[in-house]
DNA sequence: AATGAATGAGGGTTCATTCAT
DNA sequence: GATGAATGAACCCTCATTCAT
């Protein structure tokens, strides 16, 4: 790739950090092209030269976050700590991370364009559920997991988790539960004895 | 109150209970004034009457819906059903309960008019921690809670649970996995032997 | 129709004719819904309050527009004068008569919204076709018209001379014209000796 | 000419051809500048190196355009073929004759730019005025046409017929009506005895 | 009190044209 | 000379809100 297309690239990918910072922050309808462009430091046509439309623009930002995301769950997943401390940091990491499909998001694109939803998804399918069925059976095998769970019930937990907490409103709420938080999720409510 | 009031009030009623359907099925931004006119067989400029503005109305709708699923989790933590039953219908409750509020009107309140929130979130300390506070002083005396455990973070889990499986497209995911997912609030994900 | 309704409707119209006398002067692509309002004397939105779009808009100037020319064209027909008259008037009045349908709004209806064209053309054959054979036969009974000529033919002519004289460019220059070119309407370009 | 200029001659008759084709598949106003560099296989900015702006295009497609129908009403008016096949060519060539310019062009000079049209109306005379002349003089020696008929009603009638009939809509519904309308043109629509 | 009518402000999108390489 | 990238201006249309009855 030359450095024309190199320079191509980054403006593009300005655009996208730009529309995906707005998007977190003000949600997907609220921001108009010409924030974004604001933002980029593009003029509004710029955007429509790289993309489409909004929604176009909107369904690249959800892939290129989806994509970032999974990345940083790959390295966690694989990384050299012990199960718990993984955990953790899925669950906690203000990052996002693989498991988490921002709300607003999905929602939209789930509404509005319903078929394409559906490519994500397999994406998701693909990549993310191997990386998990790979973290499972090391919880498994030292131990961590109850091995009559299913997997399906374990990452519907840890999806909600993080996602939830991705949520700045909650966020701020929480840091203080960390301990307790964790706790609940490895040993429930009732406790052990 | 006289008939005068009276058919005033339904109507005002009318206009709330259009609104919050509207807006639970298509977002607060999406739903134009126009439409909930027209769903309520109003003019616009009655609700403009009953109300000073788009964002009071989302607020009373929002107080309005509050108040219901108050009363809804008022009976449940009442009931007399052991606790684990009380649990489980509070989050699997497809109904609205009180320990959920709908997440776009939450957000959309805290992001665009920070203060308001504060008086919903007020109503809310005010009257339904007291619930829980019931409910859960009844699961430790039950020991179905450990009592080391801080309320907040089992009111986390509890919020997180019945707003998380509130959304549609969660909802239909995890039917089959009810049963895990209770287990796993209770014990955790490491079960107990 | 109570006076609401009347004011109403003469809001309407002006909208229509406004619409109209920029349409026929710088067609209808050129002319923005902003210049109709301006010359309407209403908001842009006001106009979108009576027709769904611009689309809409053109349809509807166009109906008008026909409805306009047949009344016309009707008072033409069954008018008291000697039927070489009634071609003189209908081929040369300035004012639109019905055999002529302006070029850019047909072509525009046809081109990007085929099917609306047809029942423009629906309305045309029911309600022109039965004039204009009455007056032809009136022109054969008098020996004006060539009965071996098929009506379609000498129906082609008048419309082409219509819609082509409407055109201010061609008006200006054929002024001087008139007698020629009725004659070669009546006797051919060979003439009659 | 080197075969630099002639490559460059070839590449600006590409953007005229490209350019004409289109203008008259969808009219000069709905073809934008990126869709005649498309067809043309350039870029937007080489369009603007060749011609100064969309109207000095427009213009030249129109000089380009009258000229190649200059070239072939010539052919016709010299051909060896009796007056009344000259005609009924003129009139019924699908193919662009010289006596006709095409609606659109002729309007949008007209109206946007209005002294432009007069050079391309000043060629026309200068041209196109003698071949008609020579035509119907052989006309009228061979008997064919009226003496007492102005050239300029004569011109006008053949102007009108080739350029409706150029027509889309209108070419389909008059090919059964050939025969009649040349008799209309020649013999008037009251026919001889 | 209720409504039909009207509107200013703003949103997404397109286009002729220019800049920079 | 040729191009990819960029843009200001304009267009169609929507919406929350107000006016006038």
């Amino acid at each position: 790739m030359d450095g024309f297309q190199k320079r191509k690239e980054q403006k593009k990918r300005n655009i996208l950090e730009a529309a995906q910072q707005l998007f977190m922050t003000y949600g997907v309808q609220k921001v108009s092209i010409a924030e974004i462009a604001k933002k980029a430091n593009v003029s509004q046509v710029t955007i429509y030269n790289y993309f489409e439309n909004k929604h176009s623009l909107i369904n690249e930002v959800f892939i290129y976050y989806v994509d970032e995301a999974l990345k940083e769950f790959e390295t966690t997943v694989f990384s050299d700590v012990p199960f718990p401390e993984k955990i953790k940091k899925m669950i906690f990491s203000k990052k996002r991370v693989a498991n988490e499909i921002h709300h607003e998001f999905y929602e939209y694109l789930m509404k509005e364009y319903s078929n394409d939803g559906n490519y994500i998804e397999r994406i998701y399918e693909e990549k993310a559920v191997p990386y998990f069925t790979h973290l499972f059976n090391e919880g498994k095998e030292e131990g961590y997991l109850n091995p009559e769970l299913s997997h399906e019930a374990i990452l519907f937990y840890l999806k909600m988790l993080s996602e939830y907490i991705q949520r700045e409103d909650v966020y701020r709420h929480i840091l203080p539960l960390t301990e307790d938080i964790t706790r609940i999720f490895f040993y429930g409510i009732m406790g052990q004895d």
